[in-house]
Formats: structure tokens, C-alpha cells, sequence
DNA sequence: TCGATCATG
């Protein structure tokens, strides 16, 4: 603290001056709202949403849609009835810095009148008039509220995205917005319920009246506002959808990119990679450089690649530079490159390098996934090297098989990555193949719905009253077999009733933010009386490999997990990891502050080579389903040492996922009949039992299941008699 | 003997 005596002085001089900065902060984003391509059409805009109940924004990139339009319709009274305007994003740093950044141009604190929630955070107020948040948590919400009837407005932003929750939202907003003009209009609406004796599984399915929310005569609500906006040139889907919705264009700000095409095919990529960007970093003026690559192990070697030729290269710019080193170095060597890797699992301190300034004469080349297409913006690119191929996940419904394959990318995606190069100057990007290729490539990504499980949308979509799954109204409809296949294990699983309906456990289900086989083995392990330690199994489930085990300490990192290793299988040791964890942290916390405790705890994980970052979330989880089960008057007892009432329990929630030894050491999934292996990475893969459960089955070079546990095939015909039958 | 793109509640 400082002394009184100086105090006085330089008190009024810091009011005055903060006074200062803040007028002078406030003019600044004045001038800067008003230079947004969008300014020039606030008032058509706030007419265009007073006109029209449905609206679709095609705004460009940099027309300042998404912090500026809230605010004009707030301005233009659209709050006035008590009302809040609801923003949607499909990523939750947007909904934050976004949020962030509004508040700051309105001049109020985050949380009051502009707020914004995502999961385990909700800065928002009973004052809060404009609300960002993630599409995920509005289809939350709307189970606790189907109306969602504090929102006057939603608007969908990044619609082109075409994210599963930005698809399953659109629907239901469809739904809502006719409820409510109804419950306005007064028109009753006939629910009709089907009878379906005599009918089949499938048949039944098919026979069910299209369920839409019924127009709530209790309370009249006011109509809901929708705006969608997307970045995509063709508005024309989300105006069809919508009934011929009227659409608008906005202009965007963006530099001009210059588009280069190789002459000939290229059939190594790397290398094109390679030689693409020394000859940018030889022959063109500054700016940096971004790469897009598929993967982690692809990006490692070329960056190692990139320093063995700059090796290569003459004396004065024979340096290898990585980036504390370069200080070092003589200013005047003429080629300073610098590389920075950047991809999801990368921890986060280094995904932060990528923001540093490149110093003085130096060139910065960033090799990223396509973190880098919409998640993460990197001030300074110029160039940008785009070889026209990404890591795209598949999923094959009857067999229950998630596969990670390299694809070629979209137009749409292609013009994403040209646009990195224009957003600080005029910019240029090399693609890495012919312009005949760009013309034949698909319009847009494969929308993610059609490429996933289906069992949690559809879940919602009965908890949202919404029975008749096949039938209703998507954007674009998924598989048929995809959402026939997630009712069947719906059913199993016991949520769905004999004549397709959301059975009490199903209802149950739907309120637990997991997966449902996570939700079902929730509620059956609270019958168990294993619910404390089941509660953690599925928190270390839900999120991404706890263990990290890096290529060069491949010794060390396996002697980490000898010591938290079960014999039973993986699910156990995940058990172990989470109580190892958590009590270092409590003994932790009894002496230190909770943040110092946090920061021992990574240092923890770190040391045991455990992944810090999925941890964390893992505890989030924990502490969220915990309040959840608590809530729905679950009971939370320890089953203590009974690890064989515990594995019991895991045969009884997973034994939709099981396998049987086969002679030659493979394993036979019992549903699908579908040959696989242990994966590597599973305390059991060496031990190989006879039966196991499983969690996850990926397909990379060979069909692997992940999460694995030993059981005893009879638990199977004693715990889950609709599917198995003893055998004679 | 495996390497996982990106997200969400």
C-alpha cells in the first residue's frame, strides 16, 4: 500500500487520467462502430427485423454483424416488453470474447446488461438484455423452457457452420416461433395420440404424428424474432427453409487475396508444402506465413523438416530459430524463420506463442490444423499455404465406428483458409493443387448430423416433446438408418418405450449432460449403490485421453501409469488417476490458496504424465453431474472396496458394447459381429480376458476399442436379459 | 504396439 502522505497527489491525478482514458476509450469505439460496414445499414436492418419474423443475414467477414446488430435492435426497442435478445455461437471463446467485447463498447461491466453463458459459467444478471452463448446451452435451456420465452429475439450466428447443435436448434426454433405466433393468434392445436398395436418397431416409428410443441393457451406469449446469420454466399437454404424467409446482405471488410494454383497434380504434399513456403519465405516481402496440415504428427515433421533445410541453407541464414534463441543471433542475417506449431491437444502456454509478435526481420510460419480455419485468429498473415486436405471424422451407424480420414476439403472451406490471408493487408494463397481440382470439389462440408451419433439429438428431441424423430423438420435430414439405429439402443438402454415414447428413465436421462449410456449408467449404478465412484468414471469418460504420453519419454510415461493401473481394466484406472488427483489437491488446498493448490496440482499431472487440461475439465464435469444427480433425488453412496460390485455395474450401463475373446487373441463385438483389438493404450492389452465391455471403437489402422474393461460373460445374461441369452 | 481434426452440454 502506499503511503498516505503521497497519496493525495497522484489520486486525482489517476482519477483523472483513468476519467480520461475512458472518454477517449469510448470516442475510440465510437468512430470504430460507426467505420463498420454494417453502420451504414442500421436503420434498414432494424426495419427489416421489425417487418419480418424471420430473417437471414449474409454478412461478410469484418461487416461487424455479430457485436453490432444486437445492439441496433436493442436500440430500436426490442427489449422493451421485458425481453432479451439471445445470440448464439458454436464455440464458447466467441460467446466470450464477444460478450467482452460488446460490453466494453456499451460501457458496462460483463454480466449486467450484456452478458453471456456457456457450461460451469453464466455471466448473466437479471438486468442482462443482450445474452451470448453457445448453441449448445440454448438447446438446454429450451428443456427447462420450451417456449424460451424470456428471448424477444434469437439470432443463430455462423449458421453456414452447420454444427449438429446449430441444425437440431434450427428445428426447434422453427417450432417455437409457430407455438408462439399461435398462442397469439389463439389457434388451438389438435394433438393428435397414435395407437399402434399389431405394428412393428420400425412401422411404429414411422406412423407417429409429427409432434410440435402445443400453443400454450395458459399464457400468451410475444412472437419470437429470428434472425440467421451466415457467411456463406448461398442464403438460399436457410431461406428455403424458413418459408421463403427474406434474406439481406451485408458487406464484409476483408483485403483482397491473390489465389495461385499448382499446374500439376501434386503427390507429395509435404514436400509441395515445403518448397511452397522457403519460396515464399525467399522471394516475397514480410508477412507471416500459416500451413494448413491434417495433423499433429504431420505437423511435427515438417516443422522438423523446415529446420533440416534451413540448415541447408547459406551461411548468413544457417540458424536454426526456434523462438527464446533468436536473440542471440546477429541482426543482420538476412533469413530469420521462426515455426510454431499449433493444434488442439497442444498444451496451452504453447498455443499462446502464436500470438507473439514476430521480432524485427523475422518471418513467422505457424503450422496449424484447422484450429486455425474458424477457432483461432493470428493477426499478421499474409501468406497463406493451403495443400487442400483435412482430418475428417466419420461415423458408420451400423456398425457403431467412429473413423478419422483424410479428405479434401470443401470450396467453402477453401475460401475460409484464403480469407486467414486478408484480414491485416492484401494477401496471397498457394493452393497446393490444380484450379480444374477446385472446381470439382463439393460446395460445402458434409453437415455435421450426417456424420455422428444420433442417440443424445434424439433423446432431446423427445425430452422436447418431439416424438416422431424420422419425420421431423431438420434443415437436412440425417441417415434414416442413423436415427433407426440410436432409437433401437435408446430403447435398450430402457428410455424409450415399447410404442416409442420417452419412457421416467428416459426423462431422467435427458436432464444429465452426458451421453446417454453415460446418463443410464448414472442412474443404474445409484440402484448399485456405486453412484460416488460411477459419477467419476464417466466425468474421466466424457472427456478427451487423460494420459499423454509424448514419443521421446515413451519409457517414463508408462512406468507414470504402472502405478495407477487396475487389472480389471481401464474404467479402474481412471478411478485410480481421479482419487490419486484428487487427493493431492484437497491435501493441497488444507495448506495452500486454492489457486496455488490448481497450480501444484498441474505441476502433478505434468510429473505423473497426465493430460492437466482434460483433467480440469473431467472435475468440472464431476462437480456439475454431481449438483445434477443430487438434484433429481439420486442417491450418492460408495460402493467403498467392492471393485467387483463396481465392474458389475459397468457390465449392466456398456453391455450394448461388448466383445468375446476369439481364438486368435481378436475380439468379436457380440452385436455387430465386427472383428477388433484392444488398443494399445489399455492397461488390458496385453492381459486379453475373455469378455469385456468397452466404451469407445475407433477405426484408424486397425478396428481398436478404447476404454476397456474385463467382466464375466453370465453378468451380461443376468444384467441385460433383452439382448443376451444363455447359451444352453 | 497407437498416435485424436474441431466443437458442445
Amino acid at each position: 500500500m502506499p503511503s498516505m502522505a503521497a497519496n493525495n497527489f497522484s489520486r486525482n491525478t489517476q482519477y483523472h487520467q483513468a476519467k480520461g482514458d475512458f472518454l477517449a476509450r469510448k470516442q475510440k469505439y465510437e468512430q470504430q462502430r460507426k467505420n463498420l460496414p454494417i453502420a451504414a445499414v442500421e436503420r434498414r436492418l432494424v426495419e427489416e427485423v421489425r417487418n419480418n419474423d424471420t430473417l437471414i443475414i449474409v454478412g461478410e467477414t469484418g461487416s461487424g454483424k455479430t457485436t453490432q446488430l444486437p445492439q441496433y435492435l436493442f436500440k430500436g426497442g426490442f427489449c422493451r416488453d421485458g425481453g432479451i435478445i439471445g445470440i448464439t455461437q458454436p464455440r464458447r471463446v466467441a460467446a466470450i470474447t464477444v460478450a467482452k467485447r460488446v460490453a466494453e463498447e456499451c460501457g458496462v461491466p460483463v454480466g449486467q446488461k450484456v452478458g453471456y453463458a456457456i457450461r460451469f459459467e453464466d455471466v448473466t444478471s437479471g438486468e442482462t438484455k443482450i445474452k451470448y452463448m453457445t448453441d449448445g446451452l440454448l438447446l438446454r435451456e429450451a428443456l427447462l423452457d420450451p417456449y424460451l420465452s424470456k428471448y424477444s429475439v434469437i439470432i443463430v450466428d455462423e449458421a453456414h457452420e452447420r454444427t449438429i447443435h446449430t441444425d437440431v436448434l434450427l428445428g426447434l426454433l422453427k417450432n417455437v416461433q409457430k407455438a408462439r405466433s399461435k398462442s397469439i393468434n389463439g389457434v388451438v392445436n389438435t394433438d393428435l395420440n397414435n395407437s399402434n398395436n399389431g405394428h412393428t418397431f420400425e412401422e411404429r416409428i414411422d406412423n407417429q404424428n409429427t409432434g410440435i410443441l402445443k400453443p400454450c393457451q395458459a399464457k400468451k406469449y410475444n412472437p419470437l424474432k429470428l434472425i440467421i446469420m451466415s457467411a456463406s454466399l448461398d442464403a438460399r437454404v436457410f431461406s428455403e427453409y424458413f418459408g421463403g424467409a427474406r434474406a439481406v446482405h451485408v458487406q464484409g471488410r476483408q483485403f483482397p487475396v491473390d489465389i495461385f494454383y499448382t499446374h500439376k497434380p501434386e503427390t507429395d504434399c509435404i514436400d509441395a508444402a515445403l518448397i511452397t513456403i522457403f519460396q515464399i519465405h525467399l522471394e516475397e516481402g514480410p508477412g507471416d506465413v500459416l500451413v494448413f496440415l491434417t495433423g499433429q504428427e504431420e505437423i511435427e515433421s515438417v516443422e522438423r523438416l523446415i529446420h533440416e533445410r534451413l540448415r541447408q541453407l547459406p551461411e548468413c541464414s544457417r540458424k536454426l530459430l526456434t523462438f527464446p534463441i533468436f536473440s542471440s543471433l546477429p541482426l543482420n542475417c538476412l533469413r530469420k524463420l521462426l515455426t510454431f506449431p499449433i493444434f488442439s491437444s497442444l498444451p496451452s502456454e504453447k498455443q499462446m506463442k502464436v500470438f507473439m509478435p514476430s521480432p524485427a526481420g523475422y518471418r513467422k510460419v505457424i503450422l496449424a490444423t484447422n484450429i486455425a480455419e474458424t477457432s483461432v485468429t493470428i493477426p499478421g498473415i499474409r501468406y497463406v499455404v493451403d495443400p487442400g486436405l483435412v482430418k475428417a471424422r466419420t461415423y458408420d451407424p451400423k456398425m457403431g465406428v467412429d473413423s478419422l480420414i483424410i479428405v479434401t476439403t470443401s470450396k467453402a472451406q477453401a475460401l475460409q483458409r484464403s480469407g486467414r490471408a486478408g484480414r491485416d493487408g492484401p494477401g496471397k494463397c498457394y493452393r497446393l493443387y490444380q484450379e480444374s481440382f477446385f472446381e470439382k470439389l463439393p460446395d460445402s462440408t458434409l453437415p455435421e448430423i450426417k456424420r455422428c451419433d444420433l442417440s443424445n439429438v434424439v433423446l432431446q428431441l423427445k425430452a422436447l416433446g418431439i416424438d416422431d424423430v424420422i419425420n421431423f423438420d431438420f434443415i437436412e435430414k440425417p441417415d434414416r438408418t442413423a436415427v433407426v439405429n440410436s432409437l433401437w439402443s435408446l430403447y435398450l438402454l430402457g428410455a424409450v418405450t415399447e410404442d416409442n415414447k420417452l419412457s421416467d428413465v428416459g426423462h431422467q436421462m435427458a436432464r444429465l449432460p452426458v451421453d446417454p449410456v453415460y446418463s443410464k449408467a448414472l442412474i443404474v449404478a445409484s440402484q448399485f449403490g456405486c453412484l460416488k465412484e460411477m459419477l467419476i468414471c464417466v466425468a474421466m469418460l466424457s472427456v478427451e485421453s487423460i494420459f499423454y504420453a509424448p514419443r521421446e519419454k515413451l519409457e517414463e510415461s508408462r512406468n507414470a501409469l504402472k502405478s495407477f493401473a487396475s487389472p480389471e481394466g481401464d474404467h479402474l484406472t481412471l478411478l485410480n488417476v481421479y482419487h490419486a488427483a484428487d487427493e493431492f489437491f484437497q491435501k493441497n488446498r488444507m495448506v495452500n490458496s486454492e489457486e496455488k493448490a490448481e497450480k501444484n496440482l498441474r505441476k502433478w499431472c505434468k510429473d505423473n504424465f497426465i493430460n492437466s487440461r482434460s483433467l480440469k475439465h473431467a472435475r468440472d464435469i464431476h462437480s456439475q453431474i454431481l449438483r445434477n444427480v443430487e438434484q433429481m433425488g439420486l442417491r450418492v453412496t460408495s460402493c467403498e472396496d467392492d471393485m467387483l460390485l463396481l465392474r458389475r455395474c459397468l457390465a449392466a450401463s456398456f453391455f450394448l458394447k461388448a466383445a468375446m475373446k476369439q481364438p486368435d487373441g481378436a475380439y468379436r463385438v457380440t452385436l455387430s459381429g465386427l472383428i477388433v483389438q484392444i488398443h494399445p493404450s489399455s492397461v488390458l492389452f496385453r492381459a486379453k480376458p475373455e469378455c469385456i465391455i468397452f466404451n469407445e471403437l475407433v477405426h484408424t489402422n486397425h478396428s481398436y476399442v478404447r476404454n476397456v474393461s474385463r467382466i464375466d460373460y453370465l453378468w451380461l445374461i443376468e444384467l441385460a436379459p433383452q439382448l443376451y441369452a444363455a447359451q444352453d
